[in-house]
RNA sequence: GCCUCUGUAGCUCAGUUGGUAGAGCAGGGGACUGAAAAUCCCCGUGUCGUUGGUUCGAUUCCGACCGGAGGCA
């Protein structure tokens, strides 16, 4: 069987991805697929630069608003939906179009399942309990002992992935090396071209990321998140209220911050979270790099739309 | 004009009883295999305002000068 071909624009926050991806999705006709872990949520928009009503009506989009922020979603989870979409799209004889800033999700999809079992939330919060009772050390020198492969390649500070590795050892006898070993045998799922936005100069690109957080906040986060807090979607949803442009807001409401300073930290924390994206996409074997900048500033949106499109002609994708 | 305080990393500040200095934030680099917008790791040379003096040695003590803040007139 023929591997399905897809075209995946990724990179950091305020990149220009959707711009890109809208764009590719109406000249190769195809359809986006969302690749990102909040844009799943319902009622998360501003915050989230979700694409409005208008760029839904312009071209068909995928993985947004599948859930209440209260249920809890994995990437596993992403990489079922995200199939399900694909075969849709490819069964209307249009081409996949990924577009999102969730590395992990991207990568999940792309790659084999070596099958380990979801998490237990019963067993994660036994582990965590432990945790915090006997100390994270007393977890890693227990992985130590089980798993020595999986505790030398995670740090002993690192509480999560402790605690993920030594949940797959408990619930199955198996190590977390094995289970990862079985998924890094099974072959490559899809053909993808995957463009990465990249920005030589860094400065460029968090001005983009300070304008358009000024543009979230005129456009009305703060009542957004006003709204959330009022449902009580905060309390119920950890992953809403760790979400950027949710958690800095949210000292505004009980003037534990002034609405200039939560500001000032969304951006600080947009900017953090670009960067870990960017470091994140640049280490990814199977990623093309596609230049936003040029040593004159601000490539043209033209200009990188021929860019990827050429990129795409001349890839194995070749459509 | 006089008095007091103050001038140390991009920012906010510690500190050195005299042996050329360190935190937080910002910034940079990195990791990441079912919580990922999460989680975690690593990175600090800077005319210690300027200039004289004392000293083996001054960012540290003393003087002057130049900024800044406050007080008294």
């Amino acid at each position: 069987m023929r591997k399905a071909k897809i075209v995946a624009i990724v990179g950091p926050t305020a990149s220009g991805k959707s711009a890109l991806a809208e764009e590719l999705a109406l000249r190769l006709d195809g359809e986006i697929v969302s690749c990102d872990s909040m844009q799943v949520y319902r009622g998360l928009d501003i915050g989230t630069a979700k694409p409005d009503l208008f760029a839904r009506a312009r071209v068909p989009y995928h993985l947004i608003d599948l859930l209440e922020p209260e249920t809890a979603f994995s990437a596993m989870d992403y990489r079922a939906a995200a199939e399900a979409a694909v075969t849709d799209i490819l069964a209307r004889g249009r081409l996949p179009v990924f577009c999102g800033g969730t590395g992990l999700y991207f990568e999940t999809f792309l790659r084999g399942d070596g099958g380990a079992p979801a998490a237990d939330p019963a067993l994660r919060q036994a582990l965590l309990d432990e945790a915090r009772e006997k100390g994270a050390g007393a977890l890693y020198a227990e992985l130590g002992r089980v798993d020595p492969q999986a505790a030398a390649a995670i740090h002993p500070a690192n509480v999560r992935r402790v605690i993920r590795a030594l949940e797959l050892y408990r619930a199955t006898g198996v190590t977390k090396t094995e289970w990862d070993r079985r998924a890094a045998g099974q072959p490559p799922r899809y053909d993808a071209l995957t463009l990465c936005l990249t920005y030589a100069d860094r400065a460029l690109l968090y001005r983009r990321i300070d304008e358009r957080v000024d543009a979230m906040m005129q456009a009305g986060l703060l009542d957004e998140v006003k709204r959330l807090a009022e449902a009580g979607v905060f309390e119920r949803s950890p992953t809403a209220a760790a979400a950027i442009g949710y958690k800095e807001l949210l000292p505004c409401l009980d003037g534990r911050a002034t609405v200039a300073e939560a500001t000032e930290e969304l951006k600080k924390a947009t900017r953090r979270y670009a960067k870990r994206q960017i470091t994140w996409f640049s280490a990814r074997p199977y990623v093309t790099p596609l230049a936003a900048d040029g040593e004159g500033g601000a490539l043209k949106f033209e200009e990188i739309v021929n860019n990827a499109l050429v990129a795409i002609q001349t890839s194995s994708i070749m459509l």
